[in-house]
DNA sequence: CCAGGCCAAATTGTATACAATCCTGGTTCG
DNA sequence: CGAACCAGGATTGTATACAATTTGGCCTGG
C-alpha cells in the first residue's frame, strides 16, 4: 500500500481502536479527508481495507459505520483463535527450527525480566504484550502456512478493538505466563498434541480473563 | 459494492478463474479498463478486493499479478478447510434447527436424484456441486458464527481456482456422497464429535481426490 | 394532524487530469 | 567489454471535477 493510503488506513484505524470513533458512529469521507490530510481517493481505499478487516461496515451509497462488538462476538473470536492457534502450535511442533526455538526462549526470558523488574504496572503490561506477540509470531511462522498466518493476523487485529476498553491486570498476566514455558517445552519435545493443547488453554485463559473481567 | 466496482470485480475474477489470465501474468489497469468498460477507479477498487481475497498479488507501484498456486498451497487450503468446516459441523450439531435439517435433507435427496438421472456427466457434476454447496452453507449458517462463515467463504472461493484446472469425475463424487447422509444423521443426533469427524473426513476425501488425481 | 411526495442539500460513486514512480533501452565512462 | 546511469515512455498513485444516490425537511392534499 502506498504512502497516502497507508497513512489514511493507519490514522483511521488508530482512531477506531482508541475509541475516538465510537461504535456505530458513521464515518463521513469528508471528515476523514480533513483528518488524514490526503484526498478522498486514498481515504476511500483505506475504508475498503478496514471493511475487509471487519473494523467497519460499508453500506452501498450510505458510507461507513464503525462496527459494534457484542460479548458473543468476542467469545466467538477467541474460540476461533483457540482453534487456529492450537492448530498452528501443533504444526509448529513438527516444523520449528532450532533458531526459532532460541528466539522463543529469548522472548520468554525477557518476559521473566519484565515481570520481576520494578517498572510501573502499565509499562510492564505494555512490554509483556509485545513479547507475548513475538512468541506467538514465532509459532505462526514455524507452522509454515501463509494462509493460517494471515487469518490469525486478522483475528489478532480485531481483538485489539477490545484491548483499549479493558485494562489488563499484571497479576492475571503473570498467572498465565507459565503457559509460555510449557509451550516451549512441548515444541522442543516435538509433541504435536501437547503443543496444541497448551496453546488452546493459553487462548481460552485469555478469553476467560476478558469475559469474566480480570 | 456498487455497480461499476462489482462488475469490474466479477469480470476480472471470472477471467482469473477461467484461466484466461494465466498465473503470474501481470494485470495492467489500462487493459482491465478496456475489458470491463468502466474507468480506472472501480477497476482499482476491484483489484484491491481481489488482493484481499488472495486471487492476485499487489506490489506497490508495480501493479497486480495473478497468484500462482502450488500443490502445497492447495494442500494447506484443504487442511485449513477441514479444520474449520469440522469445527463448523460440530457447532452446527449443537445449534441446527429443524427447518435447516429439512433443507439439508431436501438437498441430499436432490443429490440422489441427480446421481441416478440420465443427464450428461458434465451436467450431473455441475448440479451436484451446487447442491453440495447448499448443504455446506446450511452447516455454516447453523454454526452461528459470522466470522467463521466469512472465513470459510474465502477458503471456498480460493478453492475455485483449482476447479477449472481439474475436472471432477462423477464416480468419485458418488463415492463420497454417503458422507452427506452420515453428516445429516450426526446432526440429527446432535452428536458434536460425530459431526466434526464426518465433516473432516469429507473434506480430506475431497483433498485426496484433488491431489491424487480423481 | 398525518401520509405521501417532491425538491434541495449532503454524501457517495465514477471519470479524468495530473503527479510520482518504475521499467527499458541506449549511452558513456572505466 | 561491462557496469553504471540517465532519459523518456509506460504504469501506478493521488487529486479533483462531475454524476448518481440518499437524506431530510417542507409542502400539499386528504
Amino acid at each position: 500500500m502506498s504512502k497516502a493510503s497507508e497513512h489514511a488506513y493507519r490514522t483511521i484505524r488508530e482512531s477506531i481502536l482508541s475509541g475516538e470513533f465510537a461504535p456505530n458512529s458513521r464515518l463521513k469521507e469528508a471528515e476523514l479527508v480533513e483528518r488524514v490530510g490526503f484526498s478522498r481517493t486514498p481515504v476511500r481505499e483505506a475504508l475498503r481495507r478496514l471493511a475487509a478487516e471487519d473494523f467497519i461496515l460499508l453500506n452501498r451509497n450510505q458510507g461507513a459505520q464503525v462496527k459494534a462488538w457484542t460479548m458473543d462476538d468476542i467469545d466467538d473470536l477467541y474460540q476461533l483463535r483457540a482453534l487456529l492457534e492450537g492448530y498452528a502450535a501443533g504444526r509448529a511442533a513438527e516444523h520449528i527450527s532450532l533458531i526459532q526455538l532460541d528466539n522463543m526462549q529469548l522472548s520468554i526470558n525477557k518476559m521473566d525480566d519484565v515481570l520481576s523488574c520494578n517498572a510501573t504496572n502499565e509499562k510492564k503490561v505494555e512490554d509483556f504484550l509485545e513479547l507475548n506477540q513475538a512468541v506467538h509470531t514465532v509459532v505462526w511462522q514455524a507452522a509454515g502456512s501463509e494462509r493460517l498466518q494471515s487469518m490469525l493476523g486478522l483475528l489478532i487485529e480485531q481483538a485489539l478493538v477490545i484491548k483499549t476498553a479493558r485494562q489488563y491486570s499484571i497479576e492475571r498476566i503473570a498467572r498465565s505466563h507459565h503457559h509460555h514455558g510449557e509451550l516451549l517445552a512441548s515444541l522442543k519435545a516435538r509433541d504435536v498434541l501437547w503443543a496444541e493443547s497448551i496453546m488452546r488453554s493459553h487462548i481460552h485463559a485469555a478469553r476467560d480473563a476478558l469475559l469474566t473481567g480480570d
